[in-house]
DNA sequence: CCTACCGATCGGTAGG
DNA sequence: CCTACCGATCGGTAGG
């Protein structure tokens, strides 16, 4: 059963659903529980039944992308295989949940500051582990020499951002397919805009 | 007299300025206009002997740069060099604005959807039209056979987004200078992470 | 899961 | 530029 699907079977699940489409669309703060209360079907006040708070929702959303985030780039660092290629399935992976799983990525990505103590600092710490993690593998391939000196941290945050752009291609009714997007992607990342004499 | 001066020189220049840093900072949606006041050294009814309303501010910020934007884009595309030229020259526009107009340029870019009519419409097509002409050049820079052949659309969102990356390089203390930034940013972008044998 | 309701806070105005 | 205040709306609770 694929997660969307998991999490529609309960009430929560839709609960979970529902405010990442709303928070993604007119975001965290400005997104009332009476809003959200609308969109599920019932009453502001029966949406307590399920959760706790609005906090923690946003909670919810943000530490179950963090979770598959942590997980993939763990199976991915100890695999066997080319440096150039660890970036490459990487890439594709981001790129793929952004496509697939775009609401919980993008509010993940764009809302977590409005999480609270001690989950701030919690998601932060996972978020900056992540980041170190990728710019090792990265510094890993110019030590073997397949990837241009380039400062790692730097090429980090520019391949994570420019995947979070896919946000408007995901907008704007697709005029190429994901995976004609994906190929592009991963040609510009990695091959640069610069056509080779 | 820098711009950041000028506007200090009034109090809404001033208005302007914390604003822009808290809707970075905490979000449009959940700064109050009480925060700001707070923050400019008056109490929240004397903010509207200077703006009209909470939005006229965000109005301010947004069409600010995107002005810019604009004025920028129209001279290079109308200058007389080769396109990858072009294109360097307008990443290198937009990474310095990344880290000399940080502030107004962050909340341009992420807080616009807080935008009422009718400027939310004028905003958005503001926007389309300059991902369009930036698309253009690309797609000239193709045609001319000095980059490769890629979706140009796509190749604007990366473009666009990995430059709006430097937020976090901005806050983090920086390890690498802004000029050694900038390089970096470009080359990847330009040649990519591959190493050519 | 609902009705009824709480205290807090919001953007903004009147009047000086 | 301030004091005093407005109606609306917020997240959340009590009690059934």
């Amino acid at each position: 059963m694929a997660k969307a699907q998991r999490k529609k079977a309960s009430k929560k699940g839709l609960i979970l659903i529902k405010a990442a489409a709303m928070f993604r669309e007119k975001g965290f703060a400005a997104t009332s529980m009476r809003d959200l209360a609308e969109a599920v079907g019932i009453e502001a006040a029966s949406l307590y039944n399920h959760i706790r708070s609005k906090n923690e929702i946003l909670e919810a959303i943000c530490f179950d992308v963090a979770n598959v985030y942590n997980t993939t780039i763990d199976a991915i660092e100890s695999s066997q295989q080319k440096t150039i290629g660890k970036i490459e399935q990487l890439l594709r992976f981001h790129i793929k949940q952004m496509t697939e799983n775009y609401e919980d990525v993008y509010v993940s990505d764009r809302e977590w500051k409005h999480l609270e103590e001690p989950y701030l600092s919690n998601f932060q710490t996972q978020r900056r582990n992540y980041r170190k993690k990728f710019a090792a593998i990265i510094e890993e391939g110019i030590t073997k020499n397949e990837i241009r000196k380039i400062d790692a941290p730097t090429a980090v945050l520019i391949m994570l951002h420019a995947i979070s752009g896919i946000e408007s291609w995901h907008r704007s009714k697709a005029k190429i397919s994901a995976q004609e997007l994906e190929e592009n992607m991963v040609m510009i990342m990695i091959d640069g805009l610069r056509k080779q004499p």
